[in-house]
DNA sequence: GCCGTTTTCGGCCCGACTGTTTTCAGTCG
């Protein structure tokens, strides 16, 4: 039985979560499922491992009953309350639940009605016309799921980044066991750290290839063996995402790691250049060729650095950036700019507590913080007007502040806390509070909450004028948008950070890995109007904070740099970088 | 289905927004 891993286990438990709304079952009974999923998902010991020591109930969320469907789910991939569910609605609506616009009720309706079980049938219901003649299905209903299929099919088949990383990683080290295997790294648009990705490339290296494709045959993680040659082997996994290996001599792993990392349109532009400077760059190496191109010398491709050094370039461009955007002009002219790196971040700028809607309190923000290696953190429950998770009162927020002071008070080697909160733009491009309570604040974050629908011009609007507020210090998850699920909002973005510029107001980039928002296309705009950037996970319990990779990651494919980034500055810094102390 | 300074039952996730409904259903966060 090939091994799931908690990712896995974690969508099982969503697809029974979702099954049971469908069909209509306590909305409690649903929530469990999706509590633990979630809990699950960012649990960093593997299920598997804590099942054989009768363990599964220390996680969050799973008790008694779960622990025995994950157990049983170990052993035989699923478990009976699930193929129950099954039995009684077909998984494939909940694909359908996916589609921004269709919820459980109407899931369930489109398929009694009209037998549809998959978005593309829901996608022909809406063509032939048959949708809309369903009571209660407008004009304007229609054309919203038509917009969310949209979105939907767009994004279908890749992988969220958060998934697939931790899958590859986990794959890379087990391979890294085998003692044929010298190196194993994952390349390709996972290694660009793109925010989703369709299947996972890893380079291996060895002397004894066969032996390295017979070790990929029997990773745990493998559900199905696609093909498997001399050099590549392809298996399709338990958590449903295709991995190509590739076994290369030793001698040829950077070429191979550098070929298979790209982008495309990034090797195009490094060929040129090796053409020109009469030399060859392929996957096996860079090579010296005559005026018929025929290869003379191998040069070299032994690491990855050699291949860029050959050809003529001061600096390796970082893998985020390989787009042929500009980084191969700057790397051949040595000025890359340094990116902000893991190592530079001191702080997280957006979580949650148990005070408002996330699962962990403010002392395990503060543990979690600790073992990042932190310096500070932040506390930025949502504010009065979100009432769906009931918004922090004045009141209540007397209690947090007063927490907050007693935590810091008695600190010692401890992240120091910034009193913070999420607050609402209003319709009318408002905030929350009134300016002397704002005033109280060490910062304070706007986002938005509401109005997806509004034209892009409206939004833009309210942005501009919730940053005429000088208590708006980070304007929160700028565009709204939800990887697959919701697309950006078309803001005037130019219009935007040239107000923030003026303004010292900082942009968010929200690392919640569905969310990295700003993206990174947005965040390299940011740069050029010389916008300070702050980095927040919008944790909503405190393992959420480890998603801040995510949010580094993106930040470097947007090419911000550490004197842009809030997270790098020490304490006194960042209090003298928000608006309300530069006044 | 989970959880417990209300501890083995009974609470937990509720209000804004949208569209089509003339009094509310469904979705979303």
């Amino acid at each position: 039985m090939p091994e799931l891993d908690n990712a896995a286990i974690a969508r099982e438990l969503e697809v029974m979560g979702d099954l049971l709304e469908i069909a209509g079952a306590d909305r409690f009974r649903v929530l469990s499922y999706r509590k633990a999923a979630n809990s699950i998902r960012a649990w960093p010991e593997q299920l598997s491992a804590m099942a054989e020591q009768d363990r599964l109930t220390e996680v969050p969320g799973v008790g008694k009953r779960l622990a025995a469907s994950i157990t049983e789910m170990l052993h035989h991939g699923t478990f009976p309350e699930l193929e129950a569910a099954k039995a009684e609605y077909p998984a494939g609506l909940v694909e359908l639940t996916q589609v921004a616009g269709v919820g459980p009720t109407r899931a369930r309706q489109f398929y009694d009605k009209l037998g549809v079980d998959s978005v593309d049938a829901l996608l022909h219901a809406i063509d032939s016309g048959e949708l809309g003649r369903i009571g209660g299905m407008g004009e304007k209903t229609v054309a919203s799921i038509r917009r969310g299929v949209e979105s939907f099919l767009a994004h279908r088949g890749r992988m969220l980044l958060r998934d697939a990383l931790p899958l590859a990683e986990r794959l890379a080290a087990e391979l890294l066991e085998h003692p044929a295997v010298l190196s194993a790294t994952p390349a390709g648009s996972l290694r660009r750290m793109q925010e989703t990705v369709g299947d996972i490339d890893i380079i291996t290296a060895s002397e004894d290839g066969p032996a390295v494709m017979d070790a990929v045959r029997e990773l745990p993680a493998v559900a199905r063996v696609l093909g498997s040659g001399e050099t590549k082997t392809s298996v399709l996994t338990t958590s449903g995402l295709q991995v190509d290996v590739r076994v290369v001599a030793p001698e040829q792993a950077g070429a191979a790691l550098q070929y298979f990392t790209g982008s495309k349109e990034h090797n195009i532009a490094l060929r040129q250049i090796a053409k020109r400077a009469g030399m060859k760059v392929n996957e096996y190496g860079v090579f010296r060729v005559d005026a018929q191109g025929t290869e003379v010398e191998r040069l070299g491709g032994t690491t990855e650095d050699e291949v860029y050094e050959l050809l003529g370039f001061p600096q390796t461009p970082p893998p985020e950036i390989r787009h042929d955007t500009g980084e191969i002009e700057a790397a051949l002219a040595g000025t890359l700019p340094r990116l902000v790196e893991p190592g530079d971040i001191r702080g997280d700028f957006h979580a949650h507590t148990t005070s408002t809607d996330a699962h962990s309190t403010l002392e395990e923000n503060r543990a979690m913080a600790a073992e990042l290696g932190y310096e500070y953190l932040v506390v930025t429950d949502h504010a009065e007007n979100l009432r769906m998770v009931r918004g922090m009162t004045v009141p209540q927020l007397e209690e947090q502040w007063a927490e907050v002071d007693a935590l810091n008070a008695a600190r010692g080697e401890l992240p120091y806390i910034l009193k913070g909160v999420e607050l609402n733009i209003g319709a009318d491009g408002t905030v929350d509070y009134a300016p002397d309570v704002l005033a109280r604040f060490d910062f304070c974050i706007a986002s938005l909450h509401s109005g997806w629908g509004e034209d892009g011009e409206a939004v833009t609007g309210r942005l501009l004028r919730a940053m005429e507020s000088l208590y708006v210090d980070i304007i929160g998850h700028p565009t709204g948008r939800i990887i697959g699920r919701r697309d950006p909002i078309a803001l005037d973005m130019d219009s935007v950070l040239a107000r923030a510029a003026e303004t010292g107001t900082i942009m968010e980039l929200n690392a919640y890995p569905d969310r990295l928002d700003l993206s990174d296309a947005h965040l390299r705009l940011a740069m050029q109007h010389g916008v300070r950037i702050a980095i927040g996970t919008d944790a909503h319990r405190a393992e959420h904070m480890r998603y801040m990779r995510y949010g580094v990651a993106t930040a470097r494919r947007g090419w911000v740099t550490p004197d842009l980034c809030l997270n790098a500055q020490p304490l006194d810094t960042v209090r003298s970088w928000l608006r309300r102390n530069s006044a």
